[in-house]
Formats: C-alpha cells, sequence, structure tokens
RNA sequence: UCGGCAGUAGCUCAGCGGUAGAGCGUCCGACUGUUAAUCGGAUGGUCGUAGGUUCGAUCCCUACCUGCCGAGCCA
C-alpha cells in the first residue's frame, strides 16, 4: 500500500501560467531593475496590523489562478500564506504581465494594499499594485497541486518543506524545542551535552554505527547520552542532554528513524516517583505551550485539538507492569481492540516484554499518556534500580502516548550501589573496563538518582497528529532515506 | 531479518496474451472572484531489471532490485 498526501489543499490549483522562456518580453527592463533595492515592509503574518496600508512583501508564488482579467497569486513568505488579487484596469499592463508570467515558486517582490475580506481563508488580502521579479526559475517545479507518494515527497523533501503540511509541523516542532528548553530552564536544570563518539555501547552493540578511528581503533555513535548525564548530575544536579542519537535497527515502521533527536534529564538525587512527576510535568507542559503558540499549524493539520486536552491537563494515569498485562488480557478477551492493532493478537505472558500492539492497547485506554511502570528487571536494562518490594522489578516506567504513537519516554531510577551496580555489569557479560570511569560514579558520593529518555519526534508526531516520524524532523535519515 | 502489498507518462493511477489509456501537471488560447476554477487545443512512455513459457509478453512463470505497510527492537 502506498501513502498518498494530497498537495491541494496547500497549493491551490494553477489554470494558466507563463513560461520561462518568455520572460523577455513585456516590461522587463524596467520590472527586473534593481530588484535588491527594494525590501519587504512587514511579513505575511503580520498582515492583520496593516489593513488599509500599501505594503511590500518578499514572496514566493506557490501557485497561481487566472480568470482573463484577474489574477489570483498565492503568496509565501515564510511567515505564512495569502492572496494576491492582480485586476488588469488597477495596474499598468507591465505589472499585470509580470503577474501572468510568474511561475510556481518563482520569487517576487509584491506590493499592494492589505485589505480585509471575508472571502480569503485568513481573513486578509493583498490588491495588488506592482510586481517584481527576483531572479527567474530554471526548471518546473515537481510539487504540484495534487496527490503524491511519499515517496516523491521525500526525493524532493528539499522542496517539499515550502509547502504547508511540512510548514505547520516543522513550526510545532520549533515550538516543542523552545518549550523543552523552557521547561528545563525554569526547573532549575543545565543543559549538558553528552558526547557522540563513544568506545563502549550502553547496552548493546548491535545497534550501534560503526565508526573507523584511522584504521587503528574504533567507536561507535552515541545512542544514548545517559551514563554521561549521571557524571553530570552528580556535578550539576539537574541536567539535561538534547541532541541527535543514533540507531542501527534496522526498523521500517511509523516510529522508527535512525538518526532522531532525544532529551535526557538526569536528577540526583532523585527517585522512581519523583522522576514520573517530571515526565508528567515536562510533557503537559510541552502541550500546553504548542496549544497556545500553534492553533494555526495544528487547525492545518486538522488536529483534533481535544485529543490534547488531557494531556495538557496533567494527572496522567499510571498502571503497573502486571496491571497492563490484565488490561491486555481483558481487551483481547472482550475484543475491544483499536483499529490500528491485529485482530491476532496474543495476551503477553508475566516476564516477557509488551510489544507495539499491547502498548497500542493500554495507551487506548486513557484519554492521555499512561505510564506503565515497574517492568521485570530481567526485561530492562543493567541499571536500573530494582524496586525494594519486589527484586524481579524495576523502578522504570514507559510513558505511553494515545492513539498508537507509542512510547515516547522510557525511564528509570539507577543503580546507586557499587556493589550491586559492578555485579549487574558482570552478570551482562559486559566489559568491566569500559564501565570503570561509569563505576567511579559509584564510588565517590553516589546518591539515589533517576532520569529518562523523550524521543522528540514522537512526542512531535503524536501532537500533531501525522502518521509517521519522518515528516517530524527536516530531513529524516532512514534505512531507505539518506537524501536529500 | 521475517510477513503482506506494489513498481505503466513529470505526478496519481486504470488497463490488456496481439506494439498503451485517463485525470492532473506543462505549453498555446478564452474568461473580472478563483480556492484541486472552467472550456478548447497541444505535449507527454525502454510498462523496475534479467531470464523463461509462447507465433507473439507490459500482461503468465522464476529470480533479482526498489519502495510502501506491519512484526521484532526501541525513543
Amino acid at each position: 500500500m502506498t501513502a498518498h498526501i494530497d498537495t491541494a489543499q496547500e497549493q491551490n490549483k494553477s489554470a494558466s501560467s507563463g513560461s520561462n522562456h518568455r520572460r523577455t518580453i513585456g516590461g522587463q527592463a524596467r520590472l527586473a531593475a534593481m530588484p535588491s533595492e527594494i525590501a519587504a515592509t512587514t511579513t505575511i503574518r503580520d498582515l492583520k496590523q496593516h489593513i488599509g496600508e500599501t505594503v511590500t512583501l518578499g514572496a514566493w508564488l506557490t501557485d497561481k489562478s487566472g480568470k482573463g482579467k484577474i489574477q489570483f497569486l498565492k503568496l509565501r513568505d515564510g511567515t505564512g500564506f495569502v492572496q494576491g488579487t492582480v485586476f488588469k484596469g488597477d495596474v499598468t499592463e507591465d505589472v499585470f504581465e509580470a503577474a501572468k508570467r510568474l511561475t510556481q515558486e518563482q520569487a517576487a517582490w509584491i506590493t499592494g494594499e492589505v485589505r480585509a475580506d471575508e472571502r480569503a481563508p485568513g481573513g486578509v488580502e493583498l490588491s495588488v499594485r506592482e510586481v517584481t521579479p527576483i531572479g527567474e526559475n530554471h526548471a518546473d517545479y515537481p510539487i504540484t497541486p495534487k496527490e503524491h507518494g511519499i515517496e516523491f515527497l521525500m526525493d524532493n523533501r528539499h522542496l517539499w518543506l515550502r509547502h504547508r503540511r511540512p510548514w505547520a509541523v516543522l513550526r510545532v516542532r520549533d515550538c516543542v524545542q523552545r518549550a523543552i528548553t523552557t521547561f528545563f530552564h525554569g526547573e532549575g536544570f543545565v543543559r549538558f551535552d553528552a558526547p557522540f563518539f563513544t568506545p563502549n555501547a550502553a547496552e548493546d552493540t548491535t545497534e550501534l554505527f560503526e565508526i573507523d578511528l584511522f584504521g587503528e581503533d574504533k567507536a561507535y555513535l552515541s545512542q544514548t547520552g545517559q551514563l554521561h548525564a549521571e557524571a553530570g548530575a552528580m556535578a550539576f544536579g539537574k541536567v539535561y542532554t538534547f541532541g541527535p542519537t543514533f540507531r542501527a535497527e534496522k526498523s521500517k515502521t511509523r516510529r522508527h528513524l535512525l538518526e532522531f533527536w532525544m532529551i535526557e534529564p538526569e536528577v540526583a538525587p532523585s527517585n522512581h516517583e519523583q522522576n514520573m512527576a517530571l515526565q508528567e510535568r515536562m510533557i503537559s507542559f510541552i502541550v500546553r505551550q504548542v496549544l497556545a503558540e500553534c492553533a494555526t499549524e495544528l487547525e492545518l493539520l486538522g488536529r483534533d485539538v481535544s485529543r490534547l486536552q488531557g494531556a495538557a491537563e496533567g494527572n496522567y494515569p499510571r498502571v503497573t507492569y502486571t496491571e497492563a498485562l490484565d488490561i491486555i488480557r481483558r481487551r483481547i478477551e472482550a475484543g475491544d481492540l483499536p483499529d490500528n492493532v491485529q485482530a491476532d493478537v496474543q495476551p503477553v505472558e508475566w516476564g516477557d516484554d509488551l510489544g507495539a500492539p499491547h502498548e497500542t492497547i493500554v495507551g487506548s485506554s486513557f484519554d492521555r499518556p499512561v505510564m506503565i511502570e515497574k517492568y521485570p528487571a530481567a526485561i530492562k536494562a543493567f541499571y536500573m534500580q530494582p524496586d525494594p518490594a519486589d527484586p524481579r522489578l524495576a523502578l522504570c516506567d514507559d510513558m505511553i502516548a494515545p492513539d498508537g504513537y507509542g512510547e515516547i519516554i522510557g525511564g528509570s531510577e539507577r543503580i546507586h550501589d557499587y556493589g550491586l551496580l559492578k555485579s549487574r555489569i558482570e552478570a551482562q557479560g559486559l566489559p568491566l573496563e569500559a564501565f570503570e570511569w561509569y563505576l567511579d560514579l559509584r564510588r565517590v558520593g553516589s546518591v539515589p538518582h533517576a532520569g529518562y529518555g523523550m524521543g522528540l519526534e514522537r512526542v512531535i508526531a503524536w501532537i500533531t497528529g501525522i502518521d509517521h516520524i519522518r515528516e517530524a524532523i527536516p530531513f529524516p535519515r532512514m534505512l531507505t532515506r539518506m537524501r536529500p
């Protein structure tokens, strides 16, 4: 099956257009004169504050439709989208011809009067007076106002970025990133950058990209900054890393990228309960910020914002791993499964890990993100603190987003006892010498501490309602996608 | 790595054992309110690759390549 994305609603259809090679007739000499001396006087985003005024925009033509003596220019300038109208009787012949000759995605200085118009989608239109092309286009623009497959759009990602849908998603990404730094700054955290090159794996080398160090040694691209963040937490109390992470997983699902951005807070001293409370405060803060700042973007994407209300409020449900197994079993027995879960899904035996369909079932049982805590220690990472009430369990949690977006956070309290941590490293068969510095953190001044990792693109995909995280990053890197 | 589906015009697709079709785009023309405008004309193809079956293959068979969806793994 092929995924399709309709760009028709993004770029309106063109009825007529000029050709590149005919741009030498008409008022060319005057129109092309010194375009660099012209400057934009405002942006599309701010047009509502200039109603009745004459302004100049530096804009690209997203599309055009003509009707004889009137031209409709669909314009964008990065801050928004607006339509310019050019009536033949209102402008000189040169200007009208220049408007007719603009091609899709050609850049131009557009001067006109800002006019409130209820027929316009944004409530504002521009009555165009002057059109000054900036350069000319040397190729037909490939992305037409029609349905396209995802492969074609991703092959043209460098151009697709100009369209409304990527524009909206990536503006939300910007908002989420700012919300994260604002949140952690407000909570007294220090941003702490972990290295990208690591000599050892925190968990398993099969997921690591290997780097050749001049043929003499090997390094790996980091798949987590957590171990280094723990060192930072002992130095600064509260830290967070924020950067790209690389996983050599041969995953081809809507939830995976080879290169994604991760946020990893680490707090010392802290514990499992405080860790989960921090996760909830952070996610709800991010959602509130996006709802407050990106209403236009979410509406453009058709996102039902009422489905984000619970996430904005907080009070996220918490269920234990064992309780989650009951939820899964009950819903399978009742035949009450979400649309995106296969009917042949099987219940989970205690001790086995949850699969993606199981997470979807648990996630769809609540109207906001749910935290599943206290998994069996045997299926979790070596550094997770055992539950004192039942040492078979780890003091860890995964946060599952609603609507099948899956795990957006994985976190835990870390083992702070030197002897226990050392024995866990040995039991896992990991090379002890690689972890000597990490053990030092327990040899001196060790305290209970905790942290988690959040996948940025998964959070963005969930908040924007897009169905694949490849659209949540400007240039996704996947098994089958390295360019552009 | 495994399973399912797919590959035909720039894009999205239909099609058929007898040498190829539509819509959109693009180009030309008409039109003073379009929003995927409309109308008329023009343009457009190594039917993924290599073998095989056949008088004849884009169609049937095999292998391979590529992509999409899912699983596993994870954030």
